[in-house]
DNA sequence: CACCAGGCCGTGC
DNA sequence: GCACGGCATGGT
């Protein structure tokens, strides 16, 4: 069985909610805090078998997008088991907004004093991320001087247009898409994303500023149709990979 | 000083 | 339709 890589699932680019703490990974969701050490604290908490999509078979998808090609291979075998989150839609929608010219480590910052300023204490010391009713009372002036930057007005926008997450639900993925774009801020790199790691929609391909490179040096004339049905698994793994060379 | 980070918007053609 | 500059902030 192949070594499970929560590290990397969980502090790699899909969820900005966690935090790694005295060797346990901790968050909070769902009004309250989570801290596990592996995989296995997930399995008994029907929130976390959900949120780490623990019913579906990682092992069997690893392996054979391993088998497509010598990158992939490489790319898989360069970490553990990744996995793609469930998480919530408000939550995904502002982390990738956030995202946008930016890096992890920032993203993460600006998340966390997103949740002291707006959003509310479940435990001492441990801060829930805004609600959007909660997320409704910033105003751009005070997001700006927060550290968001350009990114603030996008902030307002998305809690105007929060109503879109649930229509997306229902759509098929090249509507989906189209609908979370109306959004100010949100393009097709964000709106895959919010796709992949909230709505468990695994044809999502977010083309970033190191997928446009692993496509133009490893595929080049290729696009995410060729990695189907796995379109977003693998561009997680080849995130994963090219990110640890370079 | 420059250039970069899980990009997108507005403008011009 | 595509190319380009601008954009807040913090790190290297």
């Amino acid at each position: 069985m192949m070594e499970e890589n929560l590290r990397e699932t969980l502090m790699g680019g899909q969820s900005f909610s966690w935090r790694e703490e005295d060797g346990f990974f901790t968050a909070v969701l769902n009004e309250r805090v989570y801290r596990i050490k592996s995989i296995g604290d997930a399995a008994a908490d029907p929130f976390l078998y959900d949120y780490f999509d623990l019913g579906y078979d990682y092992e069997k998808a690893r392996s054979e997008i391993a088998a497509k090609d010598e990158i992939l291979r490489k790319a898989t075998e360069s970490t553990g088991l990744i996995r793609l989150l469930k998480q919530d839609h408000w939550i995904a929608l502002i982390s990738f907004i956030l995202s946008q010219n930016n890096n992890i480590k920032r993203i993460t910052g600006l998340y966390s004093r997103l949740s002291e300023k707006y959003g509310h204490e479940v435990e001492k010391g441990y801060w829930s991320f805004p609600t959007a009713d909660e997320l409704s009372k910033a105003t751009e002036e005070e997001l700006r001087q927060l550290g968001v930057g350009f990114r603030a007005p996008f902030i307002i926008d998305a809690v105007r247009n929060r109503d879109i997450l649930e229509e997306a639900e229902a759509l098929p993925f090249d509507e989906a898409m189209k609908a979370l774009e109306k959004i100010k801020g949100v393009g097709p790199k964000v709106a895959s994303c919010i796709l992949i790691f909230s709505y468990q929609r695994r044809e999502g391909f977010p083309m970033d500023v190191w997928m446009k490179k692993v496509m133009a040096e490893y595929y080049p004339g290729k696009d995410a149709s060729y990695f189907h049905p796995y379109e977003a698994l693998s561009q997680q793994y080849l995130f994963s990979w090219i990110r640890s060379i370079t």
